[in-house]
DNA sequence: TTAAAACCTGTAGTGCGCTACAGGTCAAGC
DNA sequence: GCTTGACCTGTAGCGCACTACAGGTTTTAA
């Protein structure tokens, strides 16, 4: 059940080792084994929850806000309150990848503008362009 | 041509004031046009220039590299060299998007999930739920 | 004439999300 | 038996992108 150190729970999760520390003390990982000598020992369960929280935090959700979302979690009766959040949260990413999608058709426009300009790369050029 | 009060361009570009002496301390703004008194006057140009540091910065690009970036701008013959940036970001964007679309459908998943779950929101939950 | 508004410079502080460090325990291998 | 290494806690520090503040000048309006 509960098979992974910090150290492969970090490398699963792409985490570092601290920052998996700090979830916790966030309270946003909870209730995570103890071996009798104090090391953590995270489950399979841990892991899918970590990597939920990842995806939360990566997509643009604040911690604090993440916090309030576990806090919910662990209260009964709350499912409603959760989809809510959840349906806020992924109405936020849509907006968010909407902005990205205009930013990238700007970039687009700039990088033609400059396609139309630039005489033809030198051999020269293509020797510094270091890829 | 230099028309704009450091109040207007922000109420304009909508960064804050400070914000917009903070890209000018970092050399992300240049030449701003000075009143005899010492105050900024911004033309259309400059209101343009900001709204592309904007778009930059929003999609993730960070404050240094966008001093890289417009430091080529102040050197000629760097056409190339500023294209090569543009092309880079505009495929970290893309990377960006499709990230943020992932995450998407994983939040949608899961809201499935609760759906599925979740008992038909009583009238008490409507009151509560407050939008 | 004086008070408020808008601006200036320079520097210090903030909030976020980690990240690093100090000082310690414990188990395994040489 | 001693070192190494992985782990622990608690606290301090960092990098980024602002943001606020102190202390000043100048213009405008009452």
């Amino acid at each position: 059940m509960a098979k992974y150190t910090i150290q492969q729970a970090a490398e699963i999760s792409g985490l570092k080792i601290e920052a998996l520390r700090y979830y916790e003390r966030e309270g946003l990982i909870r209730d995570v084994h103890r071996l009798p000598n104090g090391h953590r020992r995270y489950s399979e369960q841990d892991i899918q929850w970590i990597e939920f929280l990842i995806c939360m935090r990566d997509s643009g959700m604040p911690i604090r806000d993440l916090k309030r979302y576990v806090d919910l979690c662990y209260q009964k009766g709350t499912g409603h309150e959760r989809c809510d959040l959840l349906e806020a949260h992924r109405d936020a990413v849509e907006v968010q990848i909407a902005k990205y999608e205009a930013y990238l058709a700007r970039i687009e426009d700039k990088i033609a503008w400059y396609r139309e300009r630039l005489p033809r790369r030198t051999e020269q050029d293509e020797a510094n362009k270091k890829e």
